[in-house]
DNA sequence: AACAGTTTCCGTAGGGCATACGAGAACGGG
DNA sequence: CCCGTTCTCGTATGCCCTACGGAAACTGTT
């Protein structure tokens, strides 16, 4: 066990699972991974991805900065170890305990944690979830998505093409989510305000030839409330016409 | 004009429908923004976003590093303009010229090519497109985008909605795909090779009675192909379910 | 009490980054 | 030949990750 560089991963990301002996000899560590994560996540939540530098997360837990070295094999290790608690945080419901009963109201559930989750760690925006952590919170996810998309009444086999479309559109809806919270914080500006100061590009830039169908919807109020609120909106349409399908195609097979 | 960064902007994205009046004093520039964009494009391409810097911009062109600086404000202006060109450079029909005449068919041109664009510039994909460059590029997609659903019979209130729905979920199989070739790149593995490496995984740490579901999937064999595979299957999944719900509001008003 | 074996702790050193500042070079027109 | 204007770019600052190797703390045995 822990030959390679992904064996010495799995061990930290299942660690709660399935913790290796204690150390029977030897210098007491100060720290746990857990600390060490716990620290790497409050500071990339108050001062962003970058913030959470190894110098920073060692002064934070007062010890030196290649002291975390013991404790995770580098930053890119720390990283997966982050993303993958905090997926786990939304504590989606287990096989054993599954309510809501209606699968539409889990795939809400499911919607609105993910969502919530990347409001409050919006970091999460910047990292890649393809070759995710093959950790519990990844897995959680996977496994209330799917099931639930199964309780929708289709085949088997065509369960994991539906439940990634759901997941793609969810998080794409929560990424740009977690963008609009990072940008306020870097730029200290509303996406309102940022508009609003390039407000004269309509008048010295925008050509209407070019652009019909815009003015067009622009004169009927088609642009309702801001980008976010269309965000919203969009994403609320999208799923629903989503799971309108999906629900038909469980109804009656084709 | 010009007077804070948000009008430099613009009037450098803008550059070519109306151009600054050349200056008739002053020594001759070596360079024009054309090329300082095109040498970060040409170099994002092929070592990546992070090797696009100004340093290693200004080496390609043969000038020093500072030199640059009088051609664009700074590296987040640069970044800006080599978004909205790769943008523009889907080539998306306008205004005058519409083919294919069927909206489905455009839904799909426009899918294709973001797919394309995004394996060729894959480092877009690093990049947040909330609060995106207001260039020709952007605004190219908007229109398409928007008069292509509108062309599916919705009322003009409900487009923006629709259409933003659909960017949603382009965007977000495309940026997938340009992560997937990044990953590639920089781990020189392939996507399966990474899974082959932890296939000790499900064996050492995968619990199935945590993950019923799942393992019903596999045992039924609904993971079919790789994972990238997997991610086109519920893309195209996904949009046919989009487009038939647009369709299907746009024949018939609720 | 001394020592061995093991584990944790951490200072140093190196290479790369964006850009403010200001001096110097090239150019057109008088 | 000189002046205003524009383009060119060297220097200097502060922060990042982590390989290396030695010092410190702890347990168990003689």
């Amino acid at each position: 066990m822990a030959e390679n560089d992904a064996d010495r991963v799995l061990a930290l990301l299942w660690r709660h699972r399935n913790p290796p002996p204690g150390a029977r000899t030897g210098r007491r560590p100060r720290l746990s991974v857990d600390a060490v994560v716990a620290a790497g996540v409050a500071i990339a939540d108050a001062e962003g991805l970058e913030a959470a530098s190894m110098a920073k997360v060692a002064a934070r837990l007062g010890v030196g900065t290649m002291t975390l070295y013991t404790y995770v094999p580098s930053r890119t290790e720390l990283l997966e170890l982050m993303v993958d608690h905090v997926l786990g945080s939304r504590d989606l419901p287990g096989p054993g305990d599954s309510p809501p009963s209606d699968w539409r109201d889990r795939i809400h559930l499911y919607a609105q944690r993910t969502l919530d989750m990347y409001r409050a760690h919006p970091w999460l925006s910047r990292i890649s979830t393809v070759r995710p952590p093959l950790g519990p919170g990844t897995f959680a996810e996977r496994e209330f998505v799917l099931s639930t998309v199964a309780g929708a009444g289709l085949p088997i086999g065509r369960v994991n093409e539906a439940a990634l479309a759901v997941t793609m559109l969810v998080t794409s809806a929560a990424r740009q989510e977690g963008e609009n919270v990072l940008l306020r914080r870097a730029s200290g500006q509303s996406n309102d305000s940022w508009w609003a100061e390039r407000s004269g590009f309509w008048e010295d830039w925008f050509d209407e030839e070019q652009h019909p169908t815009m003015t067009r919807v622009w004169h009927a109020d088609g642009f309702g409330g801001g980008t976010e609120e269309q965000a919203a909106a969009a994403f609320t349409y999208g799923l629903r016409l989503l799971l309108e399908g999906i629900a038909r195609e469980g109804a009656g097979p084709p």
